[in-house]
DNA sequence: AAACTATATCGTAATATTGCAATATAAAAT
DNA sequence: ATTTTATATTGCAATATTACGATATAGTTT
């Protein structure tokens, strides 16, 4: 026990839940939000907008990447570090989806 | 070391990372989509709609709760849960906003 | 080449999550 | 009152996450 069990969901189901654990800590809401505030995505210092040792941040940013929510690339002796558009899509769809079947809902509810 | 260190972050981004890490599991997002599925909030058997032991489910719908994105209330013999509108209002215009503010920005990017 | 800079990885400790059997609780039905 | 039904809680094992110091890697600068 302990590991989730994937297996009994439906693909969009676990990629939504996977999109949304990696959004499920406030350094990564954080890194989001920070790469979304500078023009390029030629971005070096993460590191030192976060509140976090560097090692944490790298990790956290790995998590993104493992996730698709952010690309990275070799930039000279930088890390090219930027939001992936289509998985913050999928999200803003998704909810958007949601919210749509909720409005269209009659309110026989507690 | 191990736990979250929220202090660091806004009110708002640890809030966007409670919610989305209430769904960062698939079968909070399956009782999500199920609870949207049913009419009126009186849906007793949440535990049958899922490949879980009942123990599991329960712990989930907790946490949800816990997390804000459903209202539960005693109905007779069972719980009547239902969606917490507001909460999931909170994330679609959340993600709605990210994506409104990378469509305007000018893609000279990876 | 040596020093510097930026990022990644390793190792490890603390904590949290996931899952379930067993048990508890409480309303409903008999 | 006892049984049935629905849900919650407890206890526990397996696994995952969070955080960071230390170290590795690799491009840049001197």
């Amino acid at each position: 026990m302990g590991a989730t069990k994937k297996e009994h969901f439906t693909d969009y189901q676990n990629h939504i839940a996977v999109l949304s654990k990696a959004l499920g800590h406030p350094a990564r809401i954080a890194i989001i939000e920070y790469l979304m505030s500078v023009e390029t995505c030629i971005c070096g210092d993460i590191v030192n907008e976060l509140p976090l040792a560097q090692a944490t941040v790298s990790q956290h940013l790995k998590e993104l990447k493992n996730a698709g929510l952010i690309k990275g690339s070799i930039e000279g002796n930088a890390i090219c570090y930027c939001i992936d558009e289509k998985a913050l899509r999928k999200l803003q769809f998704y909810f958007a989806e949601i919210w749509k079947r909720l409005e269209k809902k009659q309110r026989n509810c507690c």
